[in-house]
RNA sequence: GCGCCCUUAGCUCAGUUGGAUAGAGCAACUGCCUUCUAAGCAGUGGGUCGGAGGUUCGAAUCCUCCAGGGCGUACCA
């Protein structure tokens, strides 16, 4: 049992003996070391339930649960009636023991129990390279996989795309025109066509090997091969991330297994559905929003709203417990209304979690570019890669919160690449193993366990206690799908052990004492790996 | 107009779910390498948490209004 949970324990034995109910005990990190290691506000709260001074009910607190060795070594009352817990060091010493033995499974937990998740993300369309748009969502969405799986979900990363429709179409058509001129005729390329220098790649590639053969077919051929140009393409981008997608999910087979006339006839029975100036509506202002949707076009093709529905109601029936999408900024204002019908069809949407992260706002110096697939003004994820290596570039998508914009300033990150934060934090690691290193040259016998108790100086015991708070940073994070907290913690946790190196000779005379340490840098490192496990950066062991 | 997001140090952003004296990186300035990696450490300066009200023991955090910015608001995806 670790403090924190005793002291949870004993504050609930302490409102049940003042018989109060619906008070939940809030136990927290002070963000001051004076404060002790835990702090309740449980006397302040109960103020007004009992009619009480807070400090007096805080004395009461106090005497209530006393001092243990094992646990508690000091209480102190402070402020207005907050009750600070000084945590006892017999127990960190345990815990830090316990590190030790569960090394690279120290962290994880077993809080999803064997449920199913299924998360989905990138879903870009194959009209083009991925850009640092979709890197945002990339990175962000295999990282929450990483820690839903770290808390014990089983995890499925989807892809969904579609590869039908006008987008494609005019992709096939644009490929065709590049051949076309490739076969020496006359072509005036539409502005509204793709204008990226992959098209002329690919049809490069075509007239190759089929000469001008092709001079007179349609775009279809076109089409097919740019689909498997492009979604190699894709996919060799995603594996150079550091993950690989389990399910690539294609929208056509909605149709081809009639879903999508299942979700108009479900609607249909529920009167959500009218059909109007030739095309189907969605009757969405009976559900409470502002206008109705067109689901199939009068052109008889659907919108995307129609089988994202049937996507949707699919996830559930395929038995996830948690789904989670994860969009841009850019898809806001379409998932009220497809999780309106798939509720409306009878399912049970709670289970289904749509995060946003904002845009990437990409700088080049002080100018804003702007980029769209189509015009070809994108940096693609590839060519940050190529500039500033994977683990920059997957830290840097997770350091900062996805509500908030992210300005990604091209020429500073690649002229800052040697001060980035990332390498700061693999720094700590690298150091430690050189440590571990002339440990093993020296060899220092680490069979017989370390009296840790030797572990005294602030910087020792500031080190422990941030070690010992991983657990409760994963969980968070993966409970609130916010990688970023886990980057944070390894960014201080990397601060504490750099502050620990300067004052603290690992390696020295005092044998018990090295010992000691070696213990708590090997825990250390296991931390570290561990954290940037989970982010998918790399741990190296020199740099 | 309406919806979602954002506004915290010169710049880029954190802020543990409402706590105690608001933090970090970068940029500027000053020290520290004959000892385990100086990609490091220590220090200085820098703030009306966009503005105004409200809720309460207590607000950067919750509510209302206002201002500024981003993204949407399609028979595009």
């Amino acid at each position: 049992m670790t403090t924190q949970e005793y002291l949870i324990q004993k504050l609930n034995e302490f409102l049940d003996s003042r018989s109060v109910t619906g008070v939940e005990v809030h136990l927290e990190k002070p963000k001051e070391e004076k404060f002790g290691d835990f702090a309740t506000n449980l006397a302040l709260q109960l103020a007004r339930h009992l009619k009480k001074n807070p400090k007096q009910i805080a004395d009461e607190i106090k005497a209530f649960i006393g001092t243990d060795e094992r646990f508690v070594a000091k209480i102190e009352i402070a402020g207005p009636g907050f009750v600070n817990f000084f945590a006892a060091s017999a127990n960190l010493y345990d815990q830090l023991a316990d590190v030790l033995r569960q090394k690279e499974k120290f962290g994880r937990s077993n809080l999803g129990a064997g449920k199913k998740a299924q998360i989905e993300f990138v879903s870009a369309n194959p009209t083009g390279p991925l850009t640092i748009g979709h890197g945002r969502g990339a990175v962000l969405g295999d990282t929450i996989a990483r820690l839903l799986e770290a808390v014990g979900y089983q995890v499925t990363r989807e892809y969904y795309f579609n590869n039908a429709g006008r987008q494609m179409r005019v992709l096939g058509e644009s490929v065709r025109l590049r051949y076309l001129e490739l076969c020496g005729e006359k072509i005036e390329f539409p502005e509204d066509h793709y204008q990226g220098a992959y098209i002329i790649d690919i049809a490069r590639s075509i007239y190759e090997e089929k000469g001008d053969q092709l001079k007179d077919a349609d775009y279809t051929y076109f089409k097919d091969r740019a689909e498997t140009v492009i979604f190699d393409d894709i996919k060799r981008t995603i594996k150079r991330l550091g993950f690989e997608f389990d399910v690539f999910y294609n929208e056509k087979s909605l149709y081809d297994e009639g879903k999508i006339d299942q979700v108009i006839e479900g609607l249909r029975q529920k009167g959500l559905i009218a059909e109007r100036d030739g095309a189907v509506w969605f009757l969405t202002t009976k559900l409470g929003f502002e206008k109705d949707r067109v689901i199939i076009k009068s052109t008889g093709e659907p919108t995307y709203r129609l089988p994202d529905i049937a996507y949707h109601v699919e996830k559930i029936k395929r038995g996830f417990d948690l789904i989670i999408d994860i969009f841009g900024a850019d898809h806001i204002a379409t998932y009220p209304d497809v999780l309106a019908a798939v509720k409306a069809l009878g399912y049970d949407v709670e289970r289904i979690k749509v995060l946003i992260h904002q845009f990437v706002t990409l700088l080049e110096g002080d100018e804003v570019v702007k980029m769209s697939t189509r015009k070809a003004n994108f940096v693609t994820l590839d060519e940050l890669m190529d500039e500033v290596g994977v683990d920059v570039t997957r830290y840097f998508f997770l350091m900062r919160s996805m509500s908030s914009h992210l300005n990604f300033d091209l020429t500073l990150a690649k002229k800052q690449s040697d001060e980035n934060p990332v390498f700061y934090v693999q720094y700590a690691h690298a150091r430690i193993c050189s440590i571990l290193k002339l440990a093993e040259e020296r060899q220092i016998d680490l069979k017989a366990a370390p009296d840790l108790s030797l572990l005294k100086a602030t910087e020792e015991i500031n080190l422990i206690k941030h070690l010992l708070n991983f657990p409760n940073i994963i969980k968070a994070a993966a409970e609130n799908y916010e990688p970023h907290r886990l980057t944070n913690f390894l960014f201080d946790l990397a601060t504490l052990f750099h502050k620990f190196y300067t004052e603290c000779r690992v390696i020295g005379e005092d044998a018990a004492l090295t010992r000691a340490r070696l213990a708590l840098i090997d825990a250390t490192r296991h931390v570290l790996a561990n954290g940037l496990g989970l982010l998918g950066i790399s741990a190296p062991d020199h740099m």
